[in-house]
DNA sequence: TGTACATCAGTGAACGCGCGTTCACTGATGTAC
DNA sequence: TGTACATCAGTGAACGCGCGTTCACTGATGTAC
């Protein structure tokens, strides 16, 4: 599959992608050119073309690959949490590689999930029923988990980005850990007669 | 002020401010250059650089007038609130603001708040605080209510990012506004205990 | 009230830049016989 | 095993574009006397 000559790359399909997260880690999206892709990966302006049929292309295929990464970043967390415990472990990771991949977090959430992109619109569904069914196993007894479900996402995601926007400390990962379990501590205590009238309608 | 030549243009500060707004809601960040904000207060390519010293402080000068918009907001929807169900006023109209103007709510909190704007980072400041007080005045009993602020604020933006980025259901502004009435219930009634527990530190 | 002049707010030509994208092309690879 | 040829993955020149920013300038305004 990879051979010393030059003029095949070998696999540019690959290299633009990670060309492409190291350019939107190093300037941010404004960073990330079809042109500079190319530059970075070696190989003339117009080569990437063979692979995606414009940027927009290459950026959802970026954002799809984050939303997957993402995926395994929790997973590898916890893989099937149950206790309020387990979800603050995963809330924890879900901050964290927010913070160790603030461009690609950015460009996964910055915009309307292109409707176009097949692989966008998949990544960001399965993220989403993720999310919901790590509720849904924790709280198995509640028939309709979805309000709560997004109450908690919504908390987790708005963490990462004020987080991200340098809206809260972030000094240390302890620090940051700490805000995220006790955040996520307080909504899960919630009396369970109130939980049942939030989630019943 | 105004006067009927057209060579000076009377307001062109407030006029660039308002051109860049209305290019942000068209075409989102993308669209906001210098060139297109003079094209549109009908006025030579050069002109706004006698108002701003370049593109970043037009941008800081547009978020920084958001934040404050946004304050507005949120002490319109209610001056002094007290009690949860005052606070999820106050959330449904912070997340309203954020379906209102969305390419101005991402553009105050895209990126860190630029350090070298005076005017943004006391903007920022500000909004910060005025979150914090809020949930101070609704709790006057707890100590330190930072960290309590701190969830509330994450919760509420969370919802408004979530939304605005379409991984929620906002086909009328009801359904956005129970979504944010019920996550902010749940939160609200922790257990008295365990607040302290989180609040103490 | 009139005039001289400083100041202010605009003009418009010009610069260099990087971008996305097209096009005709060519070198390398792999397959059929 | 060798050759002919289709296909594939790259090249490189070229296009038109809009951008930020500079510069020397000029027209309008306001103020001092």
């Amino acid at each position: 599959m990879s051979q010393n000559s030059t003029y095949h790359h070998g696999d540019l399909r690959a290299a633009c992608l990670r060309a492409a997260r190291e350019l939107l880690e190093e300037d941010g999206s404004a960073g990330l050119s079809l042109r500079a892709v190319a530059r970075r990966a070696g190989v003339s302006a117009t080569a990437p073309y063979r692979h995606y049929a414009d940027r927009e292309a290459l950026v959802s295929a970026v954002a799809a690959e984050g939303y997957r990464e993402l995926a395994e970043h929790l997973t590898a967390a916890h893989p099937a949490p149950s206790t309020p415990d387990d979800l603050a472990a995963v809330a924890v990771a879900y901050v964290r590689f927010a913070l160790e991949h603030p461009a690609l977090f950015r460009a996964m959430f910055a915009e309307p999930c292109d409707p176009t992109s097949e692989e966008r619109v998949a990544a960001t569904a399965a993220i989403s029923e993720y999310v919901r069914s790590i509720v849904r196993d924790a709280f198995p007894g509640v028939g309709d988990t979805d309000a709560l479900a997004t109450t908690v996402w919504a908390l987790v995601h708005g963490l990462a980005f004020l987080h991200l926007d340098g809206k809260l400390d972030t000094s240390t990962p302890e620090v940051v850990a700490d805000q995220v379990r006790a955040s996520v501590f307080a909504l899960f205590t919630v009396s369970p007669a109130l939980r049942e009238a939030i989630t019943a309608g």
